[in-house]
DNA sequence: TCGCAGATTGCCT
DNA sequence: GGCAATCTGCGAA
């Protein structure tokens, strides 16, 4: 397996969350590995999509989306959350990220048990928060370069067979536009 | 099984 | 000062 070369993330946001579903998360945290397969992505485009952090104006929070494709985006909310997101969008838009809200789980499932407190597996990292949970991803993962060989990047994966499209959850703004993606193993 | 409220911190207005 | 791309536990049905 490959490590995704920058040019993937330089497409549509849109397009490029659909084709992250089956790809390979890989996180080293020491000697340990963890890796999971993206199951589940949302796309946040900047001008015109009123749920993105970005469709306001350019901050010192969300200044990474604006920048390189490729890099990761992690932000903290409601007092006790981490979000992974990664950077993608074509020449056109100014800004655009993909958040990564569920993996399924291949190496180092018992560290992720252990990072998470919990023991049951259907739990472990079905949402954005417990992902970052499981996988130790914290503000200090807050712009990697993905597309390199570090503590954190994303592999070329399997094939999804079947892509489904919804709503994104957890918004108030933008709830039409059908940009969350999710397929079955 | 479903829906709601609390937790808790940093960012923006 | 208010709110956020969430999770969990609790109470009701």
């Amino acid at each position: 397996m490959r490590i995704l070369p920058r040019k993937f993330y330089n497409r549509n946001t849109v397009q490029v969350a659909k084709d992250l579903l089956g790809k390979t998360l890989v996180r080293k945290t020491g000697k340990q590995k963890l890796t999971g397969i993206i199951i589940e992505t949302e796309a946040y485009k900047g001008k015109n999509d009123p749920a993105s952090h970005a469709s306001k104006k350019k901050t010192n929070r969300n200044k990474v989306m604006f920048g390189q494709v490729g890099w990761s985006y992690v932000y903290f909310t409601y007092g006790m959350h981490y979000c992974f997101n990664v950077v993608a969008k074509n020449d056109k838009d100014l800004s655009g990220a993909v958040l990564i809200r569920s993996i399924q789980p291949r190496l180092g499932i018992k560290t992720m048990i252990k990072n998470r407190k919990i023991d049951v597996i259907s739990n472990l990292v079905n949402g954005p928060a417990k992902l970052t949970q499981a996988m130790r991803i914290t503000l200090e993962q807050y712009h990697v370069d993905l597309t390199k060989d570090s503590d954190l990047f994303i592999m070329d994966g399997i094939k999804p067979a079947k892509i489904l499209a919804k709503p994104r959850i957890g918004i108030t703004e933008g709830v039409d536009k059908l940009w969350n993606f999710s397929f079955k193993i």
